[in-house]
DNA sequence: CGATAATTTGATTTTTCTCAAGACGCGTGG
DNA sequence: CCACGCGTCTTGAGAAAAATCAAATTATCG
């Protein structure tokens, strides 16, 4: 459908990563996203599930989270979208996860018509929408071994390193999710995913200055710590 | 890139699912598959990771496993492929998982440079390629959620119900593949499937009369268990 | 500066995994 | 037709990982 799958889908893949599809860049999607940018607040709502999947979405600035509820409160992220990485585009009439912006962000829409029919005029568009769903499936799988075969500590490990690739920082990662974001994508609970930070603090692989700051020491060691 | 994503796509969504794209039938695929099909045995391989990947499979009848295995041998299986699915069609020059025939079973092949050439002037055919993607890609967010955030139980339980709804069978499953491939397509090890096996016919839910056929004695409550 | 939310830490419980047998099923060959 | 052997599946006991419950600490924002 879309932009990122989960962190890693615009840039060199993690973990067990391969030579994935390039982003979709501005010029790509010329003239489908022209209007003016909405402003979304922190834990606004984009779209729900099962709402009408009337339009497409490219964040401007800021970041948006994707997840599912369950009807007891356990909450699964399925990607993250930062800057530049566009969403919401289904093949059904209905959306079938929830969208939220994460803190304030910039969100440019355009219409789910207007992508299809670029894409039914223009081949190498059709090409990029697919490959763009491809990749995002590829990640979305890469995502299916963490949760259902990795160790917390993985999981951590893993989510910092492409957190890392994406800011295409070597070594300082700002992380605009809160713990329990990142617990629900990682399939863990806020507690563990907490845990697990003190625990590569205290391997010297990591430094968490401030809770929204981490500083990656061991870059290579924590690769390592992916099987 | 292609058919199933897991065992939920050419169906009914399973647990938490939506409205989703139509498989892929013959007619849509006319002309792309043509050859004789291959036969390959149990466990046999069909790719590799990282194989180049020169081409897409279609299962004319058996089933396959697409699974990825970490240094240590833990191994996720991403989804099952059964008689009218296609899969193997990457975005990138080389295979992100293997493939397995589960036991016999008769593929046949075409290649991808014919896909994309079909797709590139028939613009209805490049959208039902991202519309396979898309679905493909929500069905393997929806095994987000349970690899993430269900128990053991409700996993399982919604295997049975995809299973029973791929095979239009009310209430008798035929499980093709072993408990291994369930488990490591659940995310569980081969015991933990055995005992929720053995709790959900205590619990009158289900009999497993043989070790690979269920009935489901009561598809009402096991659907229940899904959140 | 205080109130509130977010994060970390601690103690304990639960779930699932691991290791170890045992049972079962199936195919082969006597 | 039955016995044997091998692979698969089930069951059990104990260990480990992560979840849960609870509290203390730290950050954030008016």
């Amino acid at each position: 459908m879309t932009a990122v799958t989960g962190i890693a889908a615009p840039i060199v893949p993690v973990s067990p990563g391969y030579a994935r599809a390039q982003p979709w860049h501005d010029h790509d999607a010329a003239g489908a996203f022209t209007g003016a940018p909405s402003h979304y607040g922190r834990n606004e709502l984009i779209f729900g599930e099962r709402d009408p999947a009337e339009y497409v979405y490219r964040v401007q600035c800021g970041a948006v989270r994707l997840f599912r509820v369950l009807s007891d409160g356990r909450r699964q992220i399925g990607a993250f979208y930062f800057t530049g990485d566009i969403f919401g585009l289904e093949p059904g009439d209905e959306h079938s996860f929830s969208a939220e912006s994460i803190g304030d962000s910039e969100i440019v829409v355009t219409s789910r018509q207007t992508v299809f029919r670029l894409a039914e005029h223009d081949s190498a568009f059709a090409r990029q929408l697919w490959n763009r769903a491809a990749a995002d499936l590829a990640t979305a799988r890469d995502h299916m071994l963490l949760l259902g075969r990795q160790t917390a500590t993985e999981r951590v490990a893993a989510f910092l390193m492409a957190m890392a690739e994406r800011e295409h920082s070597e070594r300082l990662v700002a992380l605009p999710m809160s713990r329990q974001d990142i617990a629900d994508y990682l399939g863990l609970t806020i507690e563990t995913v907490s845990r697990t930070l003190t625990l590569l603090t205290g391997r010297m692989l990591i430094d968490v200055p401030t809770s929204r700051r981490i500083l990656l020491r061991d870059p290579a060691a924590l690769r390592r710590l992916n099987a």
